[in-house]
DNA sequence: GTCTATAGCAAGATAGAC
DNA sequence: GTCTATCTTGCTATAGAC
């Protein structure tokens, strides 16, 4: 490994260290040096915010999470077991990580920020996280409107970020609140999903789709 | 009125001008106490931090939102023409304030923060918001599963804030992606509604309604 | 290209005098 | 209640070592 990514993994580990164990706010530019052993104006070198910082930690959730996501879809068809596997699996990754993440999640919510998951510079990691939903749909056995089933991933990413939002506000005990939420509604999905194939619903399974492809558009 | 509340209510009124003249990020606490005629100590004698300053500003917001829904309210009966007046309606009062309330919203969803919607702080405001869509539902002629009826105004809240992180990112002129999200959604949710009477329906229908119940609790 | 040292700015926040 | 002075911290700038 070069030197440079050394020292620049360096800085990000005791950051993430730091923030970890004092949080966001309370661990100060000048800390993280001196702890990591480098100049302030050395880590300003490798990162231009103290925000960028955050991304790395960013991805690394990300990359775990998909890592540790595969494996359990190998050995299921189901699909709202896929999809409950890959929601809990999140849940485990980001545990050790709620109280800072909360500080975290806070500066993805500014659409101005490039830690913002709507933001361009994150869409490398939303479509990989998009293209996690399409495995859970693709690999399972469910039957769906096949119009709906181009999109779905698409909602469930979604459905996904609202659980995000939802732990981060989740102070109950292990964050078990969360889980709840994942396990209550994956069989309401589900079900609904298994709906969309009846004639009756088509009209609102249609409607679904389109207003989702309406929005995914940049205009 | 006394001279502290004329005080308080001078910085809080030089604070929302310059809010929305330069955004809240270029307006320093420096500046609104020199506009305001004050010293810097004095504003943080009535407010203890610039994120206080807003809470002010996100009361205004709902006050004037409840007071222009009503009246829309009053002249209608049909439950999608009520909801969609409602939160057409928000979208209006909140457009002057889009490039602060970026910003603003920023804030809000930093869970530690007063200003979060879920926190203590604000349930009164919550409260107030959830009640204007109770009588949405109430005050028009839609049939729907009784069940449902009590849990619906909790869930098209929830609608609403989703509507309003779309909002913040919504950088179309006008807002009008918002817009559109609004004329969309609210037919989609209506037919859904609708549906919840279906003997068919009933088992998802139930299976929402309880699960708003019980993440409602504070456990 | 990688890194240190240091000085300094801007702005949020605070302490203590009056 | 109000002020002035000061502190803290994210961030920048510069000058130079290797």
């Amino acid at each position: 490994m070069a030197k440079s990514e050394e020292t620049r993994s360096l800085i990000v580990t005791t950051a993430m260290r730091l923030f970890t164990e004092n949080g966001y706010d309370r661990t100060t530019m000048r800390a993280i040096a001196a702890e990591a052993g480098v100049s302030v104006g050395n880590a300003y070198y490798y990162f231009s915010s103290k925000e960028q910082l955050v991304q790395g930690f960013y991805d690394e959730i990300a990359r775990q999470h998909q890592a540790a996501a595969r494996p359990l879809l190998e050995s299921e068809t189901g699909f709202a077991a896929r999809l409950r596997a890959v929601l809990l699996c999140w849940l485990d990754i980001a545990e050790p990580y709620h109280r800072f993440g909360t500080q975290f999640f806070v500066n993805a919510a500014d659409p101005e920020s490039p830690l913002s998951p709507f933001s361009d510079d994150s869409s490398a990691a939303r479509k990989a996280s998009i293209g996690l939903m399409r495995e859970v749909v693709n690999g399972s056995d469910v039957k769906l409107d096949p119009e709906l089933r181009d999109q779905l991933p698409e909602l469930l990413w979604l459905g996904q970020m609202g659980v995000v939002l939802f732990w981060v506000h989740d102070r109950s005990p292990g964050t078990k609140r969360s889980r709840m939420l994942v396990e209550r509604s994956v069989p309401l999905i589900t079900r609904l999903a298994a709906l969309s194939r009846l004639r009756m619903f088509r009209p609102v399974s249609r409607e679904v789709v389109d207003l989702i492809r309406e929005l995914a558009k940049r205009d």
